[in-house]
DNA sequence: ATAACACCTAAACCTGACTTTAGGTCAAGA
DNA sequence: TCTTGACCTAAAGTCAGGTTTAGGTGTTAT
């Protein structure tokens, strides 16, 4: 049974298709130095899938409010082999706590736009809002008025 | 029964210390509109709950993708009074969609930060990714799998 | 009365993440 | 041969969202 993963090549026109991501950005991220292993063919860059997974990882790690020159020394880090490892999941799991923080948040926001919503719903059918004023914040309706505290701290 | 609530003003500066916001980025928002209601009393600006309120809004759809400019023109909407209650239901239904959007692209993102986790959990286990590399993608655990897929599209 | 604060303005400056520009190389098809 | 298209570089430009600076006002504690 031997090794038969073909290792395609791709020129940067075509990965910019396959992530929908402009050229200039690529070459901007491999000026940054987020390729470390980007090799190339008389001065053409030829991207392999460990270049294709750098993308899905940078994408994932600017999400997450990591900025480029970090996203820079993790992908230094990758290049200093097995004795980072530990650096390497350290750093993902505070991005996983980040994240899930940043979830909560959203959470939190959503909250005041569904009562944003629910809101102008009501000041639409009565024509205005004073109801409405004298309903905020201890009159409301009992689910709306979750979604209020929640999103008024 | 009469209306008792008390109409509270701050300055800047408790205004600044109650939503842990820069002076600086308060004087902003008011000179790019974000406070149309905003009164002065001799020059020093006067927060009454209509501003802190705006300042929650303006948390919430900065949130949700709107940019400031866009913001102002929102913040513009509310002082055309009535007519303009389903414009502004309409964008916050908008901003609800993009959020609900946004909640699933960072569990997309949370799903790849995991997958990392476990991957170099098991690097650090292994000493080395010779054994990831033959279980990508096909003979990884069924729960990481799901994982996997779910952040590589 | 004088110093210390908290406020004010206009305008210049900053940062991150790209994008655009200007000019050049190289291989393939008409 | 020549021109079209896809690639390349270095350097300048852009944009949003503030922040900083420089200079000024007005009220309160010593």
């Amino acid at each position: 049974m031997e090794e038969n993963k073909i290792e395609l090549r791709y020129t940067i026109g075509q990965v910019s298709e396959m992530f929908d991501l402009p050229i200039s950005t690529l070459r901007y991220y491999d000026k940054e130095g987020l390729f470390p292993y980007l090799e190339r063919k008389s001065g053409v860059r030829k991207f392999s899938e460990r270049e294709l997974e750098a993308i899905r990882v940078i994408e994932c790690l600017k999400i997450s409010g990591l900025e480029i020159k970090d996203i820079k020394q993790f992908m230094a880090l990758c290049t200093e082999g097995s004795k980072t490892y530990k650096n390497r999941k350290a750093l993902f799991e505070k991005r996983k706590e980040a994240v899930e923080k940043e979830l909560k948040g959203l959470q939190k926001t959503l909250d005041m736009l569904k009562f944003k919503c629910w809101y102008y719903e009501t000041a639409i059918k009565d024509g205005n809002e004073d109801n409405l004023n004298r309903m905020i914040p201890d009159n409301l309706p009992k689910d709306i008025k979750k979604l209020y505290y929640n999103a008024h701290n």
